[in-house]
DNA sequence: GCGCTTTGGCAACACTGTTGCTTAAGTGGA
DNA sequence: TCCACTTAAGCAACAGTGTTGCCAAAGCGC
């Protein structure tokens, strides 16, 4: 393995994952049967947590064989991804010998370009932090000095804590930008960055494999293995602006061009007050002006009404409110939103909201989140299309490349 | 084979099946790795139609040897599914032989339940109808009667042409209901039929796989693979009342509980005219408010402004748009939602919108999109999630499923 | 101590797609 | 006419997956 073969595609020519893109689904083989189910079990587990799973669960919950799972069991722990963990009180029988993921076996890098600031985070397999860093930024600055930080603070971090196997660095930033190629577009208030390929520049620069996505989506994809995990939830950020993240039947819902969850602009009041976008009766325009005049239920009111529409469009199970908005009266916006969706149901003769509001987010939601746009991948089915630019995509799918990649 | 292996579920036991329903996605054993490639393979020999495709472009597609794809176009042709059809012109070597699907080797049967007829479709392979028929029926009549009368009438589609393999019947009727369980839910105007498991009482009856979906559901499904094929369309369906489905990342989104797509009830106009949901400015609401008036342009705004919504949430491609009412008049509507979409795009800097908006819909649409319903699992990652009920699901892959069904 | 239950591994196996090589069937130039 | 070259497709041997059948380990309860 050569220092730099991750980075850049180099050869735009006929690779299987090349003539892929034009859209059909990729052919299965042996070694991509062999990483999905070894991608099946780490994600089973990684939902085990602490306490661990004995191998006959595993066999139930993937339906295959036990025999079968103890020989991908036995080479998860021969790359020293999963470890026996103690055994489970009898049953009448012999004890059930626990497997436990081993968080500490990989990491990934995290990384939230904010506006202002940079906010990037080392996470384990499990997704929790071993570092974070924070570094004032300034996006609008260009592209060479904003890569020279990001790269300094990416040192820095790694220097942070003795982390093995990095795998890679996920970089969420203000949208709009295509996820699938990793270019930036017109990101509102620094224009400078439209068409700069973010995700091949910094994976030259870092050697690493990097993966690029919107923050909303990262967000979402940070909550999306929560205690509860709904399989579908959308995730309201509300701060500067209004946006969203969908997480739909259990993976990330981006559309064909990384647009999906663009929630603020949703007209819900035809001939309301003008919003900066041009239209009337956005929620985005509508929350903003009920902030500005102080009337936190309003703009509570607001997003619960965009909150209801969405909720009845994609029957989700959960909504998740975030951002600093949120945060500062977190209580304002859920009983608001709440309160929207029950009377949304009861006209629909259920009693009570078959769906959950839920406060979510911290300061480092987001960069934890850029981190599972490389652990997700890892596990199986849940985080959406596959999108690590790597060679020989068909023959290494994900599981097998958390073994392939040691450090 | 016994005759009646795909009923209800008589074993509730712990068959892989319902230990999967669960949540977790299934692992993958040899006979499904078959599977799904044997039903990669064969969805790109249907998107070929007629004119064929080579082994080597169906490895090229495929990601697979073209050793494997000629191993698996060997089995297909011996069940025969696939035929060679004639050469290529040679372009400097062996000319290249065509497959091509045979529409003919196996059929579906579609069901369009309305609330006042029935609408039956004996579907070939490709989707195209060998055989209609229609008939009245009074929905609210109660099961018995309903349930009689459809099997007369599929008993009826299946005389009158010679249709080999029929594979399962694919139900189509108003929601709510679970596409899941096959169980109906308080059907507006028919509230008799709430908790009726539709799906294997109508199996039982016909001694054929019964999958049950919603209308809307079955329309989008029936125009995923017509020409252009967008990978993300919503389906609008303007009759009586308003309603959507939802093709996400190629494969129809229906949510959690299939609740998916309840677009009428989108508000809009949060101080507007009451709508019969209770709430005020529903989508819904103001079109039929504007065709009571003859309003067709009014109509064609409010839809437009909720289809703008959809287009910003979903970054979807395309916007469809169907039913009795769009028939009538479908230039209005289609300039009205068109120049409602024009205005957004222009709102966000480009001059065009990036979907276009579409005519669909014929009187058999949804019986056609309900025989897919039956179909689609056979062509691969396509349509949705596997939900026709089966024993040994996760050895048998869709693939697979055509094969072992002979007539 | 002994039968029973449950868990997990070993060995042989069936069958997948892959690799290496060969054959088929054309084109184009000497 | 002949021959090199190109492209398409198949045959045979192979590597490696999960599965099957059987057996050992380890605890419970009488």
């Amino acid at each position: 393995m050569t220092s730099n073969d991750h980075g850049p595609p180099e050869h735009p020519g006929a690779t299987a994952a090349a003539s892929l893109a034009a859209g059909a689904a990729a052919g299965f083989n042996l070694p991509a049967l062999r990483g999905h189910n070894a991608a099946l079990v780490l994600g089973l587990l990684r939902a085990a947590g602490e306490e661990g799973v004995s191998r006959l669960e595993l066999a139930a919950r993937t339906a295959l064989t036990p025999q079968a799972v103890s020989k991908i069991t036995a080479r998860l722990r021969a790359e020293g991804l999963a470890v026996e963990a103690g055994r489970r009180a009898s049953t009448g029988g012999k004890p059930a010998t626990l497997l436990r993921l081993v968080p500490g076996a990989r990491h990934a890098i995290g990384i939230h370009l904010d506006r202002d600031e940079a906010v990037l985070v080392l996470a384990d397999l499990a997704g929790a932090p071993v570092a974070v860093r924070r570094a004032p930024l300034d996006l609008t600055a260009g592209a060479g000095p904003v890569l020279t930080a990001v790269a300094r603070e990416v040192a820095a971090v790694r220097a942070e804590a003795d982390a093995p196997g990095v795998l890679g660095a996920g970089v969420a930033c203000p949208g709009p930008l295509d996820h699938t190629t990793g270019v930036l577009r017109r990101v509102t208030g620094a224009p400078g960055w439209d068409g700069f390929p973010l995700r091949d520049a910094l994976a030259a620069r870092l050697d690493l494999p990097v993966v690029v996505d919107k923050d909303t989506n990262a967000a979402a994809l940070a909550l999306a293995h929560g205690p509860g995990r709904p399989s579908s939830f959308a995730y309201l950020h509300l701060g500067t602006g209004l946006g969203a993240g969908l997480v739909l039947d259990g993976a990330l819902y981006r559309g064909p061009r990384t647009g999906a969850g663009e929630f603020g602009h949703q007209v819900v009041w035809w001939d309301g007050p003008r919003c900066a976008c041009g239209r009337r009766g956005c929620v985005e325009a509508l929350c903003l002006a009920a902030l500005a005049r102080d009337d936190l239920p309003g703009a509570a009111r607001a997003l619960g009404v965009g909150a209801a529409n969405l909720v009845e469009l994609l029957d989700i199970d959960r909504i998740l409110l975030g951002g600093r908005t949120v945060a500062t009266h977190p209580d304002v916006f859920l009983c608001g939103v709440t309160e929207e969706l029950t009377d949304r149901a009861a006209a629909r003769g259920s009693a009570r909201p078959s769906v959950a509001v839920v406060p979510a987010d911290g300061p480092g939601t987001v960069a934890q989140g850029a981190a599972q746009l490389i652990l997700g991948p890892l596990f199986g089915a849940s985080a959406g299309s596959a999108a690590v630019p790597q060679r020989g995509v068909v023959s290494e799918e994900s599981g097998v490349r958390a073994m392939a990649a040691l450090p």
